[in-house]
RNA sequence: GCGCCCUUAGCUCAGUUGGAUAGAGCAGCCGCCUUCUAAGCGGCAGGUCGCAGGUUCGAAUCCUGCAGGGCGCGCCA
């Protein structure tokens, strides 16, 4: 349970009550009335702005709307005390005893602990990697792997039916790029000297294999063929070899796609031509001349009528073109038919992952999903920003072919999957982030793959000493629930189980959001608590865990202790990432 | 020239969708400590939230303008 979606709930209805008694004015609007976790914990467990928000419309004090509805509130048996407090915000006291129900049912939820209706079972669409099928992923690439990943599944963790898609561009002039290096590193497997990859072709030696195979496919016929009669099947043989490697890549990062959409199939379904058809028939494409753009121009500029969709009634700045001068379709026209693809496939609600190298693009597409829908989709875009490698506080490059990019592979090997992860995931997406690989190694609490991993790694430590010391005991998460709970009276162990009990509420709210990174904020927090609370056993030794001299509380303990870790493996798992019971 | 993003402590960053006295971690200073296998711990200090206006009971958060940084700007993807 989200306790602060219940007690606004609660506030709503004890407004209701003053209304039907006189003391509100009737046909408030409530949208704004809020409960939240105070900023500071002086103030006590839940605030609300009610009086505040409502003070003005009822054309009454706030102070006089708080006596009142403090009155009501301070009737609830959960509550303890009630306070009027600053400009007229209300501030609860929860009983200590309604924290016990909610560690209770942190210890039966487990990791469902946290699940939320939020969404209603609504599908949400989010598209994510998408990178090029010509190489290798590389590390700008992870970034938006992992933000993609964990966002849906945040998303499925808040109630939604999340649909995890990649978008292979296949159809574009790149892939015929891919098709001829295939073709120069066939010749090169049937023996010839090609020397030197000519500018223009991709020099990778990932396509060694592919020359050799499709020699051993075709032996020499196209050897000196004619382009037409081999790009064609030469490029369709690349394409799924380069998707095969792409999937080995995300396969090592722990990602994984429900839905590859090829923009190759899109457009020769004919669902380009249905898209700009749709266009056209609502009169929202035409043939026009655009304006040269200001500043600096392309060399070679020269004004051209072309086609194009009236992007500007949708909020873009400009109109955007759909054909080519060769007459074959822009991306953004075979992109338009994507996203009204998906819309058709029931998903009114798209997330796409991008580099922020496209920031540019966003405003079209979004004004191209208003068109295409009638205004019933809508498309958030998450712009990801560069990741710097460094290493030891230096910028560092790890490339292993010369003047060439790092790829997600090499730094997978070299830090572990959880590692590239979760660090991934400690920065809002549009920051730029600096991904170091010592630091994220170091064993240091300014480490916060290490800092939350030993928080979980310490709570089964604690479970495995107690498992030897009191045999036969089950310490199980059921058990543990039924167990005296209110022995844990200590500010701290409190402390605890308030961090414990607002892992819904940060959940609904990064889903809402659509920011996964939250989530490792929260998760460092909840690990600093239980550290702190550790450490506190170490001057106090009657603040620790296992006490021999009293098993109640050492049971009541116990319980907490398997509810951090419960609440820990909950974060992690959204984050894709294997919380550990050891460190080595 | 235009659009989008960013600007918070010496450094790296949070800031719960407009709330109360803006928070962490490093680094700095002052103490303490040798473990329920474990990263040592506690405290102090550190701020004109880029600048200037505006909206409101209330602004780091919303609006306008300006400055600095990043990305992008007709057929590339």
């Amino acid at each position: 349970m989200n306790l602060f979606k219940y007690f606004k709930d609660e506030i709503v209805a004890a407004l209701a009550r003053l209304t039907e008694a006189g003391t509100l004015p009737g046909g408030l609007d409530l949208s704004k009335v809020n409960a939240e976790p105070p900023r500071e914990e002086a103030h006590g467990d839940v605030a609300t702005n009610a009086a505040m928000v409502l003070a003005k419309p009822a054309g009454m004090k706030p102070r006089d709307i708080a006596e009142a509805l403090a009155a009501e509130l301070g009737a609830h048996p959960a509550v303890t005390a009630v306070e009027v407090a600053g400009p007229g915000f209300i501030n609860l006291r929860l009983a200590d005893g309604f924290w016990f129900e909610r560690l209770a049912e942190v210890l039966a939820a487990g990791t469902a602990w946290g699940d939320s209706t939020l969404g209603q079972g609504r599908k949400v669409n989010v598209e994510y990697v998408s990178a090029n099928p010509t190489g290798p992923m590389h590390i700008g690439h992870a970034r938006g792997a992992v933000t993609g990943d964990a966002l849906a599944s945040l998303l499925e963790k808040a109630g939604f039916a999340v649909a995890r898609e990649y978008y292979i561009n296949d159809a574009g002039a790149q892939v015929d790029v891919l098709a001829r290096s295939a073709h120069l590193r066939y010749r090169e497997a049937l023996g010839e000297d090609v020397g030197e990859i000519p500018d223009g072709l991709y020099p990778g030696d990932y396509l060694v294999a592919v020359g050799q195979e499709l020699a051993r496919l075709h032996g020499d016929r196209y050897k000196a063929a004619p382009e037409t009669e081999w790009l064609a099947a030469f490029r369709a043989h690349a394409v799924t070899a380069m998707m095969g490697m792409i999937r080995e890549d995300l396969d090592a990062l722990g990602v994984h796609h429900d839905v590859f959409t090829s923009e190759r199939e899109l457009v020769e379904g004919g669902k380009v031509l249905a898209a700009l058809d749709f266009l056209r028939e609502h009169g929202l494409i035409y043939e026009g001349v655009l304006e040269p753009p200001k500043g600096k121009l392309p060399d070679d500029w020269e004004p051209r009528p072309q086609t194009l969709f009236r992007a500007t009634r949708f909020g873009d700045d400009v109109d955007r073109p759909l054909m080519k001068s060769d007459g074959s379709f822009t991306y953004f026209a075979s992109d338009i038919a994507y996203h009204l693809d998906k819309y058709r496939r029931g998903f009114p609600d798209m997330i796409d992952v991008w580099g922020a190298d496209h920031g540019g693009y966003v405003k079209r597409m979004q004004a191209a999903v208003k068109a295409v829908t009638e205004g019933e989709g809508a498309l958030d875009v998450k712009l990801c920003q560069m990741v710097n490698l460094m290493k030891g506080g230096q910028p560092y490059k790890m490339s292993k072919r010369a003047g060439t990019f790092v790829t997600l592979r090499d730094l997978v090997e070299a830090v572990g999957k959880d590692v590239v992860r979760f660090i991934m995931l400690t920065r809002k997406n549009d920051a730029q982030l600096d991904f170091d690989l010592d630091k994220v190694l170091e064993q240091s609490r300014d480490n916060p793959v290490f800092y939350v991993q030993y928080a979980h790694a310490r709570c089964h430590s604690v479970l495995r000493n107690a498992a030897e010391t009191l045999p036969g005991v089950d310490l199980a998460a059921g058990a543990l629930a039924a167990g005296p709970l209110g022995r844990l009276t200590d500010p701290a162990e409190l402390g605890l189980i308030k961090a414990l009990a607002g892992w819904p509420r940060l959940v609904e709210s990064a889903a809402e959001a659509h920011e996964p990174h939250r989530v490792a904020f929260y998760l460092y927090d909840l690990a600093a608590a239980f550290h702190g609370l550790w450490n506190k056993g170490k001057d106090d030794a009657r603040l620790r865990f296992l006490l021999d001299d009293d098993r109640e509380l050492t049971m009541a303990r116990l319980g907490l202790v398997r509810a951090v870790a419960s609440v820990i493996a909950s974060g992690l798992s959204v984050f894709g990432v294997e919380p550990v019971e050891e460190m080595r």
